[in-house]
DNA sequence: CGAATGCTCAACCATACACTTAAGTAACAG
DNA sequence: CTGTTACTTAAGTGTATGGTTGAGCATTCG
């Protein structure tokens, strides 16, 4: 369980603007070039472009320059990396939720994992 | 597919900071009280005590008032509903991705979902 | 060629963040 | 009652973020 606690800063801040969100919505559906990912908001070119290079950085997506457009996509992988990341937090809870849940019942706590 | 948008603002916002993850790592691991998160770092205990209001706002901890320590604990529910909402994108990106597999096979395109 | 398109870069501005220190309040302990 | 503990609040500080406008630069089209 190492920590990539950059790229999970990036990510998760990434992550945190509904604008972004949008985009990353929208690219989950398939590629798109920046201008058609800004057509939806009433934000400038160049603000939907910097909201593009945040997604960039975070690794959540990648683009390429494809003539004078630049072709943007979802990376699949980063995006379960941050899922699997919560993933293991709940997991861990849950499991002590179930063994306190055996506690009460008069279970034997040694049962589950590590204390 | 509700769009709490303000809520996933505050969840992925609360998670974007290293030290949240941390408390939020230490509480996947049982309760504690604000002094007990606030152990492992060098900031001051009111700095700890900002994080964990965050962390609050977010949804993905709740606290109680217990004497006068405070007792805070992981809210798995709110974890989990951000992690659906990656996991939702995820998938689609990657069912589209098959699609597009199909496609390059030869396969039909059109058994898939919608376009 | 020259014009339009699509992105990119730079500078600037207002707000939001993550801290800090210092003071304040509410349980307990003696 | 007094002191300690544990949190809470307030005010202030430096930095980062998200937005703007405007200029610049490669394509691509006519």
């Amino acid at each position: 369980m190492v920590e990539h606690s950059k790229q999970l800063d990036l990510a998760f801040h990434a992550l945190s603007d509904a604008t972004r969100r949008g985009i990353l919505d929208r690219l989950s559906r398939g590629p798109a070039s920046v201008s058609e990912l800004a057509k939806p908001y009433q934000s400038s070119l160049a603000a939907i472009h910097q909201h593009v290079q945040v997604l960039e950085a975070s690794g959540l997506i990648v683009t390429e320059k494809r003539g004078r457009t630049r072709e943007c996509r979802i990376a699949g992988e980063a995006v379960q990396r941050v899922e699997n990341w919560l993933s293991e937090r709940r997991q861990l809870w849950e499991s002590r939720f179930d063994r306190l849940g055996r506690l009460l019942e008069g279970g034997d706590i040694t049962k589950g994992d590590n204390a």
